[in-house]
DNA sequence: CGTCATATTGACTTTAGTCAATAGAAGTGG
DNA sequence: CCACTTCTATTGACTAAAGTCAATATGACG
């Protein structure tokens, strides 16, 4: 059940057979949603954090002057809301992207994992400081990279974090995000993220289909993202 | 010696005599930097982490492109890179503003008190998720507020957050940046952010004198930012 | 079959960046 | 204390990246 999350911790320390038994007991509710469905809403004090189990789902924020910034996208794995169990209320929202499964822990369990098990309070923190480093990694893109490299970035990361978990295919991934969508998480118009697009197409570095990104070429891409390969490091299993 | 974070921590749960006693018992290596030398650098592994004691300190990444960008501010109080005891290794370096004090904790320390103290382990989370939630607000900064409401908005942030480690007085602060720092950390060229300043003082929100900066009416720059005041109760003490 | 979201294109506008030059302030070595 | 860099702020003129508006096309869906 809570068994992506066994997995998701497992990146950063080896288990312990009891470490690992203590979160396959961990309560949990288990939700699905439809797409673009709230999973965690703005404003709220959530008592659980909702861990993503299969689907995608999109963090982000509601601009007053009717603009949106999505700020983070998460893959089976992620704990979505993690942050909600020591900072209220959510200062933004969670959607699924595609219909999602969630499985939610009470902060009261995660409260008492904390008094037992030092390591997994450990990973958890490791966890949300994982989270941090893709903000600013976005940071950087928002801020210092154009259209065509801030794109190209993304689907680097993507790219790699798709594979972590098992969902890459060959050299393709689903990606459901449309234009409009892929410009409020890249700061862009939808206008310029068609047309970097077509570039980043007619450079030869990504085909589309539908919604399936295949990259050709991840080192060509990444050259042209300037990915950095320590943050490969970061977002990857230690020895991958 | 490690009192400031006492008081940092204190603003997310009450410390109990032991609490305070464990954190002032930290071990930590005092040590003082100039203006511009790195606390922490990019690709370093730390084993001890840093917390801003005096001064102010900017979290920042060079770029391949030769463009820098800044990712935090930090103020006395900070543990300016609490991630590296979970994150290894550095994906960007932290300098310096002014010349600054840090005491440094041994990470094998902080793994101590996880285990020993699991409401300071939670306050440690709580932390790196208030770190984090600045960063989200950044990025909504960077992605969708032009440079005029990008500007405002950090000097609100600024003027809370001063306040709230007493670095306010009246209604003005120091900011030890310079333009082109400035636009480091907003995303914006160091002419623009000139034009931006002059827009917001010609507007009689800002009044600036070498490296203090005068708000004369908070409510009006919140207002002009779009300053969200769920953000500022984030980033305050609950009671404020 | 009609509706709605998405993708694409062209024409035009706006924001922000670049390049250069000027000027003042601060810091440094002698 | 002076001469000299160097950093910082400011301005003008020009360029470039990205946004806006509007139209068309396409495709999924009920």
């Amino acid at each position: 059940m809570v068994e992506t999350l066994v997995r998701k911790l497992s990146r950063y320390v080896e288990l312990s057979r009891e470490e690992e038994e203590t979160i396959r007991s961990l309560p949990s509710h288990v939700q699905d949603y439809g797409k673009g469905e709230n999973l965690v809403r703005e404003g709220t004090s959530p008592t659980e954090s909702a861990l993503l189990m299969a689907g995608m789902a999109f963090r982000y924020r509601d601009l007053a002057n009717g603009t949106r910034q999505i700020m983070a996208l998460h893959i089976p794995g992620d704990f979505v809301d993690l942050h909600s169990f020591v900072l209220q209320p959510m200062d933004h929202s969670v959607a699924a992207l595609v219909p999602a499964r969630v499985a939610r822990v009470p902060h009261e369990r995660l409260a008492w994992v904390l008094g037992r098990h030092p390591r997994l309070a450990r990973a958890l923190m490791w966890d949300l400081a994982l989270d941090a480093a893709t903000y600013r990694e976005w940071m950087v893109g928002l801020g210092r990279r154009d259209a065509y490299e801030r794109i190209a970035h993304l689907l680097c990361e993507l790219y790699y974090r798709m594979r972590m978990v098992g969902l890459l295919r060959g050299q393709s991934f689903e990606l459901p995000l449309s234009q409009p969508e892929l410009g409020d998480a890249m700061g862009l118009s939808a206008v310029h993220v068609n047309r970097s697009l077509q570039a980043l197409r007619s450079d030869g570095l990504v085909v589309t289909e539908k919604l399936r990104v295949t990259i050709p070429d991840i080192k060509k891409l990444s050259a042209a993202a300037g990915f950095d390969p320590a943050y490969l490091r970061l977002i990857s299993k230690p020895g991958d």
